[in-house]
DNA sequence: TTCGAGAGTGAAACACGTTTCACTTTCGCC
DNA sequence: GGCGAAAGTGAAACGTGTTTCACTCTCGAA
């Protein structure tokens, strides 16, 4: 059930985040989760499969988070990079995990790529609802205008092509909170020109 | 010598293009440049190391490419939206191959940061050059501003991004090209507000 | 209570990246 | 021509992701 499944994340969690992906051992993962092997890979079908759901689950607990407590701030750029730099904390706060994740992410292995659209879908829920504001509509109830969809999901690939930037030692923390919300501000004030 | 160093460049570039990241299998690589195992780990530190040397080795063809046919337009935003149209029909022309390309740089494997820095700096060459228009000055002579530097650091991140995000079947090659133009538009146009 | 399906198990085997090492070849320099 | 260093060789070995398989366990429906 749900329970070895999360037993399992958790185990890949804790090695992520201590050694990131190459300290993320199926056998170890197994042996902590105190699961045979047989059954991780009846579960996730390889490494970046397991590492992305266990982003996806992270993401769901975000969401929740948010919809109990909607970001504050007067404007959508406001609202939107208070969630982002919210997020960016909550990634960079464990350093080898977020790697290990952006790793698997990045992978390309074409199996997870289902996976990545769901949490990609999540994650553009949350700044759609940022954009709206809180006395907005859901976006459950009101689907997004294409509008929405457009600049959510530009600021998502700003936002990981940021943190992979960070991962790469090539940008700070404090930059991929600067470089996001930057781009949340000129997105947002940008885009309306155009359509 | 260079010249086995290009060998099993050549011979790693064709076995991507056929099948990927997977296809690429060490001791493939050195049997079709008919050089040893041991050979090929003297020169390239992984598998990884090898794919981003690849890159760069093209983009070095790229960066003269450009030299001798800079992109036309009379704005900068044009032109460098003309150069990352080039650059994104270049990669995708041979899918396999990009996206093993794509998943070595974003693997954050330590040893390869060195090089992907150095790929950094000449793309973002390119693009500065493409930002001055062909009457600037070369970016050779008259070094880089703060500003163009930022600009061309957040374009090829965002670039790159676009990339993954095609990578993983979530855009499709125009809407990398659209994307990727419009990011440039906007923040050509946005950042000398900040500064 | 019994039955069947699906989940879980554990051990072995395989594939492939990477390392190691003793040996040979190549090459610039005296 | 002879020498030493660097490059190249090839084969074996190791680690880890992934697959396989025969077996057991769990649990809900009949």
């Amino acid at each position: 059930m749900k329970d070895r499944q999360n037993k399992i994340l958790d185990a890949a969690v804790s090695l992520a985040e201590e050694g990131g992906f190459d300290n993320v051992r199926q056998r170890d993962v197994a042996a902590k989760a105190h699961v045979a092997l047989g059954t991780l890979y009846r579960r996730f079908r390889s490494k970046e499969d397991m590492l992305v759901a266990a982003l996806d689950r992270e993401a769901q607990a975000l969401e929740k988070r948010m919809r109990e407590t909607p970001p504050k701030g007067a404007t959508p750029g406001e609202r939107v990079s208070s969630f982002f730099r919210m997020a960016t904390r909550g990634m960079i706060r464990k350093p080898m995990y977020a790697r290990a994740v952006l790793r698997a992410v990045a992978s390309g292995v074409p199996e997870v790529a289902g996976k990545i659209a769901v949490y990609h879908g999540r994650i553009a829920g949350i700044i759609i609802d940022a954009l709206r504001g809180p006395d907005g509509p859901d976006v459950t109830v009101e689907p997004p205008s294409n509008y929405e969809s457009t600049v959510a999901a530009m600021l998502q690939q700003f936002w990981f092509a940021a943190l992979v930037g960070w991962s790469a030692s090539l940008i700070t923390e404090k930059q991929v909170a600067e470089q996001t919300s930057f781009a949340a501000t000129i997105l947002i004030r940008g885009i309306p020109l155009e359509g």
